[in-house]
DNA sequence: AAACTTTTTTAGCCAAGGCTAAACTGTGCA
DNA sequence: TGCACAGTTTAGCCTTGGCTAAAAAAGTTT
């Protein structure tokens, strides 16, 4: 029967005590520095997914597809541009830079883990896409890790 | 070696595929609004916590805690009063309405839910407080009873 | 009591990310 | 060939949520 004496905080106490003012800011911050780049993922990894599966990249579908209007669109691609991440020319196809590329794989693949974490978990999947959308941007490397795992086990466990 | 054929669709090929357009936008449409709500409930919850471990909720205390300036506060703060979730005087402390309480005690067991879970997945404590932090906003009700459902099958496996 | 410090508030700047309306381009069909 | 329609772009509006700077109130010290 293990005692938590000489163990650290008593684990009770862990929830209902705030964490110091400055890890406390830091998480918020993590937050806001996820948010910033959350937009941006999504688009550059739907780019990419419309490459590979429809063959081309038109605002149109990337409107219909994030359920915004085309100048919304538009706009967006425009930063993304700014950003080398898409090259465009008028009245074309959308296409990837490298880094465009790169940033498309990176954020399918951390997707992935984290839908199949929730489906191997047993949350059904219509249910498991709406929040691994979310979900996705606030998972640190460790718990992504800690998630692939899992879903190994899980479906190694169930063949 | 179990085959696939009359079992729905291959799972293989539920990764690659996309779903289709109009629910795909369903999925971002949801993370749209968790983040209209989400800096709200957060303020709403932290608010919460220092009444209770503190006494008092001031603005110095909370644009500490949030990492941000106290203009930035101040201003939330009148948001947070039109919209019925705090009261407050001017230079007074704040306090929550019924409705304020109430969002308040909802935020912090699902915050509550979510990072006991990643605990228990066997998340380090710094890690499992920055991530629950995002993550919270982007887990619906179904996963929360999932992640609940786990914890504490982990926890009595482990006493 | 006066002076100084801290806290709070207000005003105004900026970028992001939604929107509508209108102009422009390109394509397909009569 | 010309024209209509679909797709794209631009202009300009709004809200949110950061920020700085400065004014006003409250609290503390001498
Ligand atoms: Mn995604
Ligand atoms: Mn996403
Ligand atoms: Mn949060
Ligand atoms: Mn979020």
């Amino acid at each position: 029967m293990p005692t938590y004496s000489d163990n650290g905080p008593d684990p009770s106490e862990q929830d209902t005590n705030l964490p110091p003012p400055e890890q406390h800011a830091r998480q918020y911050a993590a937050v806001r520095d996820a948010h910033e780049t959350e937009l941006i993922e999504d688009y550059v990894e739907l780019i990419g997914d419309l490459l590979d599966h429809a063959g081309e990249a038109r605002a149109t579908d990337i409107a219909a597809r994030m359920g915004v209007r085309q100048a919304t669109v538009a706009r967006m691609i425009r930063r993304l541009n700014d950003q080398g991440l898409v090259t465009n020319e008028p009245y074309r196809s959308i296409f990837l830079t490298e880094r465009g590329r790169a940033m498309a794989e990176e954020s399918r693949k951390r997707h992935g883990v984290v839908l199949q974490f929730l489906r191997s978990l047993g949350v059904d999947d219509a249910t498991a896409r709406i929040d691994a959308e979310g979900m996705e941007h606030h998972v640190s490397e460790t718990t992504l890790g800690i998630m692939h795992a899992f879903t190994r086990s899980q479906n190694k466990a169930g063949d």
